[in-house]
RNA sequence: UGAGGCAUAGCGCAGUUUGGUAGCGCGCUUGGUUAGGGACCAAGAGGUCGUGGGUUCAAGUCCCGUUGCCUCAACCA
């Protein structure tokens, strides 16, 4: 039987999260294996999360007088040269197409990774005065990567995203930029999301190729791994140079540019399963869920019950609630459970004695709790349910990861530290040395500076500390 | 690229040791009974056994080749 299999796979959850998090994603039909090695094909039900989430981001972006623009997917491969550092750090993943029209191109062309050498040729071309600084643009696409290894959502071979470029007339104004859409990204991951991230900056190892300082976001899984869920890279001039991005200032002399570049990805979806996802299947935060409410009637043939449920079903919807009415003629039990697979988070069940009562039984995804709540006031019930759903995910998920973050100051207290599922916080001397040792030792790196902390000593070598680091596995 | 494994119905698998009518579970279709936590009965549909060759009266099964995929290692903002 279809539940024996999955809570089977479910028992393995500590010993083998990802290929829980595998079974769930093409379980829940968020996706299907693409036909090319490490794609995916993402069904109606995923894309839908996606959409939602662009909704929320765009807003922000308007916020921040972000216009969204589109450029082209085949980058010719001399622009990605123009760089020397990015065309380093890329050329191992990317793919080329050399033959079109049946001919052997005479430059081969890059398909896009990340497009800093497209835009930062558009943006030569359109900057000409610092009238127009600063110049704010993002485009939704989908990137490529010849990953060697891939999991759906987490690292895909083709993968959706937006990425955010921006243009300044000063470092500082440039910096700012970087960290305000850090903070955006921040704000959106715990409200939209329900998912706490640890933002800051990464060291010179695990920084963007080609940028002067990357900031990245990282979010714990419930089994203490980290995921880089954000970046936002201080570009400083090493684009701007590269491809000749200077404008005519109020002083009447020419300055170069300093650029920012920002990213998100459908590994958000990712985050938000690996976060939240138990071992009932996905609970999905309910401002980004495809389907908020879903109503499942009980006895549907008895007289009286469709005609409630759809009338429930459209006074929701005028208030603006995603909801879904199950009216398939498969048993209630398994309605319950295939819903709360799919991560849906208020359930309404709706049967013959309820509806002579009155009343309505609402359960939630998050705690599994059900309550009776009247049918006269079911708008404002199920849209403060859904609130208190998405505030204690987020809760929920700050404690699991603050009771996970633990202070070591050797190699053996960060090995333990890891090992246990904890985000370990370790003083560092700055020297790429011992940052490799603790890779190749612990199998953990490190995410970002811990900003503000101070600590007395190196964790490997015992010299001075300059920084302390956040170390964790990643996925 | 190194090591190991897998390939049989939509999905998951058995059958290969010892060659002899192509099987099971889930799913799907039809009809009926059910319904407050993955219901039940009955009847059905569905197969070039990855692929090419060989041995044999006879190959899913044995032999040789080949292709694809998976796991680990390596690689990986």
């Amino acid at each position: 039987m279809a539940k024996e299999t999955f809570v089977e796979q479910i028992a393995d959850i500590e010993q083998d999260f990802p290929q829980w998090y595998t079974d769930v994603v093409l379980k829940t039909k968020l996706v299907d294996y693409g036909p090319v090695k490490g794609t995916m094909v993402i069904r109606p039900y995923g894309y839908a999360i996606w959409e939602n989430i662009q909704k929320e981001l765009d807003k922000r972006f308007k916020a921040q007088g972000v216009e969204n623009a589109y450029f082209p997917l085949l980058i010719p491969m001399s622009f990605f040269t123009k760089e020397a550092e990015h065309v380093e750090g890329f050329a191992p993943e990317v793919a080329v197409v050399t033959v079109a029209g049946g001919e052997k191109l005479a430059e081969p062309l890059a398909i896009r990774p990340t497009s800093e050498t497209i835009i930062g040729t558009m943006f030569s071309k359109w900057v000409q005065s610092y009238r127009e600084l600063p110049m704010k643009v993002n485009q939704w696409c989908n990137v490529m990567r010849w990953e060697k290894t891939t999991r759906p959502f987490l690292r895909t071979s083709e993968f959706l995203w937006q990425e955010g470029h921006t243009v300044h007339s000063t470092a500082e104004e440039a910096e700012e930029a970087t960290m305000t859409m850090l903070g955006v990204y921040k704000e959106f991951a715990e409200n939209c999301l329900a998912i706490p991230v640890i933002t800051g900056k990464k060291t010179e190892k695990e920084k963007f190729a080609g940028a002067v300082a990357t900031y990245g976001m990282e979010a714990m899984m419930h089994d203490g791994k980290s995921l880089q869920a954000g970046t936002s890279h201080y570009l400083g001039t090493n684009f701007s140079e590269a491809f000749d991005i200077r404008f005519l200032d109020s002083d009447g002399t020419h300055k170069t540019a300093f650029t920012s570049s920002w990213g998100v990805s459908t590994r958000l979806i990712g985050a938000i399963i690996m976060t939240h996802g138990d071992e009932r299947g996905l609970v999905l935060p309910p401002v980004v869920a495809p389907v908020q409410c879903v109503i499942v009637p009980i006895a549907a043939r008895k007289g009286g019950v469709v005609e409630a449920c759809e009338s429930l079903k459209a006074e929701l919807e005028k208030a603006g609630l995603r909801v879904a009415f199950d009216n398939s003629d498969n048993s209630p039990g398994w309605k319950f459970n295939e819903w709360e697979m799919k991560g849906v988070p208020v359930r309404i069940e709706l049967g013959p004695r309820d509806i002579e009562a009155g009343k309505m039984l609402c359960a939630r995804r998050d705690t599994l709790e059900k309550g009776e709540y009247p049918l006269e006031n079911a708008v404002e019930s199920v849209k403060a349910l859904l609130d208190e759903v998405q505030k204690n995910m987020l809760e929920k998920a700050r404690k699991h990861r603050d009771s996970h973050i633990v202070y070591a100051d050797s190699m053996k207290g960060i090995l333990d530290g890891v090992e246990g599922g904890n985000f370990v916080k370790a003083g560092w001397c700055g020297c790429r040395a011992c940052e490799e040792k603790i890779k190749e030792e612990t199998a953990a790196t490190a995410r970002v500076y811990a900003e503000g902390e101070t600590a007395e000593k190196c964790a490997v070598c015992g010299e001075k500390s300059k920084h302390v680091i956040i170390y964790a596995r990643a996925y």
